[in-house]
DNA sequence: CGATAGGTTGATGGAACTCAATCATTGTGG
DNA sequence: CCACAATGATTGAGTTCCATCAACCTATCG
């Protein structure tokens, strides 16, 4: 394959910068090839544009490449209720696996790029690799335990604490990405912070503000800084940056 | 193996009641006898026996028999937080499986039995019976997704629909489990309850004084009947009795 | 340039928390 | 077997945090 010229879009595993954070280490190359081999990679989303919805069957997993998604459903009432964010190397769609229908909807927060797993395909091969059937089992596992901990933080939470720990998140999380995790950019707006956190978009506004005042973060439109990394853990009651 | 006289502690899956809401119902009797060999069955679990705790290592999961489990963190404070309760056919411990550590503790709520099933061997067995790996994948999956409704209910619901949402959700699994939907005991307090929905007990307490003086629940101590299931699911914001 | 969406700020009310007292139930030791 | 402690549940009074309503500002875009 001619490199220098290949667009994003048909990257394989192997030279996916993104590779050690989507898929199990303890894979050899010829099981990472035969995992390129089922990876569908289509072009770039647009923002706003849908992956799937409300009722759509399921087909798939799929890996972030590059942006951001934002997964939610749509109530009888008609209002969106935001089930969660994911960012580059991260995987969504787990939840569809159980009844084989998408129960929520996924779309593109910024211009993003995605892989495609046919699911049906990572069940065959996970019955000839173990590894990869352990790494599935794992991965799933830790989508119950983070789901767990944001049920702690939206029961017992205050708003303060709820945006605190949510920027800690997103912080270790670009960490992770070998990103600033001092300085970053929100992609997603505040109503759906406010939504995904349970508080008002002024709520999350005024926190915004009152943390800007007490020289804890640095915020303009959606550029954040933390300034105080030891409050802002303070105040969301988080012994590290963190936490999960 | 003689009958009548075995201890509920050794009946096999064959024989428990419970296997169509436990096991795969796609397996076939020979491998229902595979996984049997690998289920370890203890004597019964007294009240507020713990099953494992935060910092144990993870080597299995485990299915309730009889009883009522409680799962929960103990947070830096000291505090408990309930993340789920378990009843008879349900499977936890499911979060552990991503660090190999529990994260959670889990306690019995009243008497009760479980199965312990070492998640080692549910692996091996799973590369040999694709049925079953295909259960696993999709038990985890239906877990994150009650995980994910569970969010919506704390995010963005008032105590009344909170509790609304939480009895019919109880209601529809006694019902799954042919037992009555509309007359049941609730094998937690009510701390525990407002716990887990992130409300005060106090809340929990009016908000049961409220229905049961609008005749929607009857409610003495721990023994909760619903009297107008209709007027129920409207407070819960629930097309049916059986939200999850 | 007006229109629309997103964000901020202020004023107000209410749902639920906290504190406190009482009642009910369970468990325990003398 | 009963007294008494401990735990759990209920009810009331006062307070607070956050949602709601409303106005205004800013940026983006056709």
């Amino acid at each position: 394959m001619p490199s220098g010229v290949i667009p994003t879009y048909t990257t394989t595993c192997h030279e996916c910068a993104l590779n050690a954070l989507c898929l199990p280490v303890s894979l050899c190359d010829e099981d990472i090839g035969q995992l390129d081999d089922i990876v569908g990679r289509g072009r770039p989303l647009q923002r706003n544009q849908r992956i799937y919805e409300t009722g759509d069957k399921f087909d798939s997993i799929y890996a972030v490449r590059s942006g951001a998604i934002k997964v939610f459903n749509i109530d009888a009432a008609g209002d969106e209720q935001v089930i969660g964010f994911y960012m580059a190397g991260e995987i969504f769609g787990l939840d569809a696996i159980h009844d084989q229908i998408h129960e929520s909807s996924a779309k593109a927060l910024e211009t993003s790029a995605i892989c495609e797993i046919p699911f049906q395909k990572v069940e065959e091969l996970s019955i000839k690799i173990p590894n990869l059937q352990n790494y599935i089992y794992r991965m799933l596992s830790k989508e119950i335990h983070s789901d767990q901990q944001l049920q702690l933080l939206l029961s017992k939470k205050t708003a303060e604490e709820k945006i605190g720990t949510f920027l800690l998140n997103l912080s270790g999380r670009y960490q992770q990405r070998k990103l600033s995790p001092n300085s970053f950019r929100l992609p997603m707006a505040r109503t759906d912070i406010g939504n995904y956190l349970g508080l008002a978009v002024e709520t999350v506004s005024r926190v915004f503000t009152r943390l800007q005042k007490n020289n804890v973060l640095q915020v303009d439109g959606k550029e954040v800084s933390i300034i105080n990394t030891t409050e802002l853990c303070r105040i969301a009651h988080a012994d590290t940056a963190n936490p999960g």
